[in-house]
RNA sequence: GUGCCCUUAGCUCAGUUGGAUAGAGUGUCUGACUACGAAUCAGAAGGUCGGGGGUUCGAAUCCCUCAGGGCACACCA
């Protein structure tokens, strides 16, 4: 595509009063592949030249078709013609000429390194210790894995961390509750649903005795300040409620390099509150230690509240501080729910005033609720769906259509997990993350249109036809490279035993191609590199998504339509190799979103 | 009450720096497996892009305003 527009300006150029650099803004694609290859609108130049775009167009129409007789038909800019409609003119070039070197790009495509030597630290999926990992949850652990994996294939050095949320007046409350109510047994026998029962537990009877409020609080005092029996509780909940958060993860194919949640900070607080307090940014408040932030038009930030004790924003400072020092990123990404939108603009203007220039480099990457008939889930209320219960529904599912569907695939189990497991993952990407999803069991149980086993079967039946070929497939998990090409074993276009033939022919001409939907494949094939670094700049893993399922279409398309394995060889070679790189692109796309992809489903 | 976000086909959503007749999926109806995988493809039907102003040659896209929904607004995270 790229090619395309350099020739259009060089084409246009010499007609028009444009720089080169302005030329390639103006120039867009058709809306319709009939329309011609490149579009140039002529609105600009109406205005400058006082004339109708009609007109301008027209007149460029022979202007081209002037220089084009000229240079001949083998000029080196494969021209066939130029059409003015309405107010654009619109090129064709000759497909058979550049399919050939557009290929060739598809086949050794790989993704630009705009991070290469930058360091980005993603704060995400954080869960709540002592609570189930719900299906709210799940937002920020496969954003944040997505949008991880994203940058590292961009070339970041990319440091991933669990914010785990394991500090803070919950805790006292979950202690207090036990306390009160608690059995040790049964709690050992099924941690997290027990500790959640006590949790709800709490807050019903806060409700009648409010006094018990002051008790949670008198508890996470204790907590902070390390009392011994205070400590080993919250320790025990810890360590038993991460026990099942890592089987999620496993499951989920999600990793971290920190699990250093709320609780890893303690010992920094206090030298994050003495330099607030020497710059002269605190200020006392009804008791409790804020920063004013009137001149930014945000309520006052709390650092120490009145009993002393530490709050999620002090927290917060103190692990932006640490990181800082710790690993100097390029950029911060914090995956957390848009409703924490204020605490992040409190947060990032705290720094800021503390003088830390580098928390314009701090970016909170906000995501819709998750709801449930329409309102928000809520723990305390029980109203939650967990997370075990829905991947376990979509497996089972993906079992049920592989027994229908392909009894004798082998390793049934396997590939119905990534399946089932690559559905949720998928719809929970596939729109932009600010959208409030209302949960749907049929919706993330639907594995037909625009879901994770659409470009899983896609990608499958592009390995399926290379196999049929003879050709060499794609094995293996998919991995950072995986889109790469596989130039070290001597080049994608390749059938194992006609290699070097393969290329060559391709090289020449493809007369096939008019009429083939082979040219729109191989188009968006060579847009994989603009989608991906899309998805960094926004921090929009729909983008790699969205774009996976255009390409999934647009090949399906192609597919169905014509024959891929004819007799000519060269039109049968060309197509293979598409195939391919359809495949890798697939392949690595998926990847991208944290999704496996099989060879056989 | 104030601030932020959202509103596009019955439903769920795309729509890149403002560009040609606003596109998918799903659901409904109808077709295509003796073909390289039908978890697929094709066709039909379905739209005052929430309403109203404005900027522009041109607005789903930018500005203003109103409405509806969501979230947040100091000792929870």
């Amino acid at each position: 595509m790229e090619m395309l527009f350099q020739w259009a300006a060089q084409l246009l150029q010499p007609h028009v009063q444009l720089e080169e650099a302005e030329l390639l803004r103006l120039l867009e694609r058709p809306p319709k592949p009939e329309l011609g290859d490149v579009a140039f609108p002529c609105f600009t130049l109406a205005k400058m030249w006082r004339r109708s775009p009609q007109q301008i167009a027209a007149e460029l129409q022979a202007r081209l078709a002037g220089a084009q007789a000229e240079a001949g038909s083998d000029g080196p800019i494969p021209l066939l013609k130029a059409e003015a409609a309405g107010g654009y003119l619109n090129l064709f070039f000759d497909r058979a000429r550049l399919f050939p070197r557009l290929l060739a790009q598809a086949a050794k495509l790989t993704l630009p390194r705009p991070g290469a030597g930058k360091r980005v630290v993603v704060e995400f999926s954080s869960p709540n210790i002592a609570k189930p990992f719900g299906v709210g949850h799940l937002r920020s652990t496969v954003i944040g894995h997505s949008l991880a994996r994203i940058h590292e294939a961009l070339g970041y050095d990319v440091v991933r961390i669990n914010h785990l949320g394991d500090w803070g007046t919950q805790f006292g409350k979950e202690i207090a509750a036990y306390k009160r109510w608690g059995d040790a047994e049964k709690i050992k026998a099924n941690p997290i649903p027990e500790l959640l029962a006590l949790y709800v537990r709490f807050h019903e009877e806060a409700e009648k005795n409010p006094a018990l409020e002051e008790e949670g609080r008198a508890w996470f005092k204790k907590l902070e300040e390390g009392d011994a029996e205070a400590r080993e509780l919250w320790q025990w909940f810890v360590d038993e409620s991460l026990k099942a958060f890592r089987k999620t993860y496993d499951l989920l194919g999600v990793d971290f390099d920190h699990y250093t949640g709320e609780s890893f900070y303690t010992d920094h607080i206090p030298k994050v509150v003495e330099a607030l307090r020497e710059k002269g940014l605190l200020v006392q408040s009804e008791g409790a230690w804020v920063v004013d932030l009137s001149d930014m038009d945000m309520p006052p930030c709390i650092v120490l509240k009145a009993d002393g004790t530490s709050i999620y924003a002090t927290r917060d400072l103190a692990a932006a501080i640490y990181r800082h020092e710790q690993f100097g990123f390029e950029k911060m990404l914090y995956v957390v729910g848009a409703e924490q939108t204020l605490h992040f603009r409190q947060v990032f203007a705290v720094l800021k005033k503390m003088g830390h220039d580098w928390a314009d480099r701090c970016e909170h990457v906000p995501f819709g609720l998750m709801q449930m008939d329409g309102k928000k889930m809520s723990t305390r209320k029980g109203r939650v769906i967990f997370l075990e219960e829905v991947l376990q529904e979509a497996v089972d599912r993906a079992a049920a259509i592989i027994a229908e569907k392909n009894p004798d695939l082998p390793d049934k189990e396997t590939v119905a997990r990534q399946i089932g497991v690559g559905a949720v993952i998928f719809h929970d990407l596939k729109t932009h993350r600010i959208h409030n999803v209302n949960f749907s069991w049929e919706e993330v149980l639907n594995f037909d249109g625009e879901t994770g086993p659409y470009v899983q079967y896609t990608y499958a039946r592009t390995q399926s036809v290379l196999r049929k070929a003879g050709w060499p497939t794609e094995a293996g998990p998919g991995g950072p490279d995986a889109g790469a090409c596989c130039a070290a074993d001597g080049g994608c276009c390749a059938g194992p035993a006609e290699g070097e033939r393969s290329q060559e022919l391709a090289l020449e001409t493809a007369p096939w191609i008019a009429g083939s939907k082979a040219w729109d494949v191989v188009l968006h094939v060579l847009e994989f590199g603009k989608a991906v670094e899309r998805a960094a700049e926004n921090s929009e893993p729909s983008q790699v998504a969205r774009y996976l399922l255009d390409l999934c279409q647009l090949y399906n398309r192609f597919y169905h339509d014509e024959r891929i394995l004819v007799d000519d060889a060269a039109e049968r070679d060309a197509k293979l190799c598409l195939t391919a790189a359809v495949g890798r692109v697939l392949r690595q796309g998926l990847y991208l979103l944290g999704l496996e992809a099989p060879a056989q489903i």
